[in-house]
DNA sequence: GCGACAG
DNA sequence: ATCTTGTCGC
């Protein structure tokens, strides 16, 4: 039987087969009845999700004398080069708003799912829950009161991305700031590149992204002068879109990327490095060689 | 069917 | 997400 390598690619999905990729055998093990689960999953969840700003602390950029918000925490996942199921995830609690470092944690992981688009959550949730399991017990005063994600809240496919998912399941007031669109309801990155390259035109500078429906699923943000790229801004949990560009606004600093998110990136970047990536000679003894 | 596709 | 070289600016 004649085969063109799509159809060879796809007869040879199994295990075993050499000429498939680790990345495609991931992505096979979620078949249409696992998405189905977590589409379900999703819109269980958020029935809990709330768009309006509920919290007790106060963040005022106008008179910083009002401002009584302490804690913000950020967290992010990077991945091994070597071995894309490996990962090390990093919780960090910061002072606000000196942005000193009040608590750390890392954790190892090795992902059961590959990204999909759409389920981000599903895969990099588990090892977030066990870090705040681990910050609850150990230091629960440190706990964070509002939380910024690297990924998505409400722009999303079904208004439900990683950012909204922690924060409805941890129930804490949830932020989601992403490095790219994620196109939904007519709201493309072709098209919010094209718009913010007339509307962002300094650093501060915003610009809202209406869907065709109307709604208003996030804000593109001009962080620095010096970034030509925004930042994409949605709803978490209980904050709503005024608050989650304020915070977000609050938290930039010489970078483009809010600082708690970069500073996560960066340790978890290099934790993953050293440990998976440039193994050390395995700690010799001293006086041994 | 076609295009889209966070990290 | 990760891989990449040089380059511009403070």
């Amino acid at each position: 039987m004649e085969s063109t390598s799509e159809e060879h690619k796809q007869a040879g999905a199994g295990a075993e087969d050499p000429y498939v990729s680790k990345h495609d055998r991931l992505q096979t093990l979620v078949d249409e009845s696992v998405k189905q689960e977590w589409e379900a999953e999703q819109n269980r969840l958020k029935l809990q999700l709330i768009e309006d700003d509920k919290f007790d602390w106060v963040l005022d950029l106008e008179n910083q004398d009002n401002t009584t918000l302490k804690r913000v925490a950020a967290i992010d996942i990077s991945y091994s080069k070597t071995n894309e199921q490996n990962a090390v995830a990093a919780l960090i609690v910061f002072e606000y708003p000196s942005m000193k470092v009040l608590y750390e944690d890392f954790e190892k992981e090795t992902t059961e799912y590959p990204y999909i688009p759409g389920f981000l959550a599903f895969k990099e949730v588990p090892v977030y829950s066990f870090l705040f399991k681990r910050l609850r017990e150990d230091k629960p005063e440190l706990w964070p009161e509002v939380l910024l994600v690297d990924g998505n809240g409400i722009l999303h496919t079904r208004g439900f991305g990683a950012a909204s998912h922690i924060g409805v399941v941890m129930d804490i007031p949830s932020v989601g700031v992403g490095k790219n669109v994620f196109a939904v309801d007519g709201i493309t990155q072709f098209g919010v590149k094209e718009l913010c390259e007339k509307t962002l035109l300094k650093g501060g500078d915003i610009q809202p992204l209406v869907g065709t429906s109307g709604k208003t699923w996030g804000i593109a943000y001009r962080s620095t002068d010096e970034s030509k790229n925004p930042i994409i801004i949605s709803q978490g949990h209980r904050v709503s879109i005024e608050t989650a560009v304020k915070l977000t606004k609050a938290c930039i600093r010489k970078f483009r990327i809010p600082e708690p998110i970069r500073q996560a990136d960066q340790k978890s970047r290099t934790l993953v490095r050293e440990i998976y990536d440039d193994p050390k000679p395995a700690s010799k003894k001293p006086g041994k060689k």
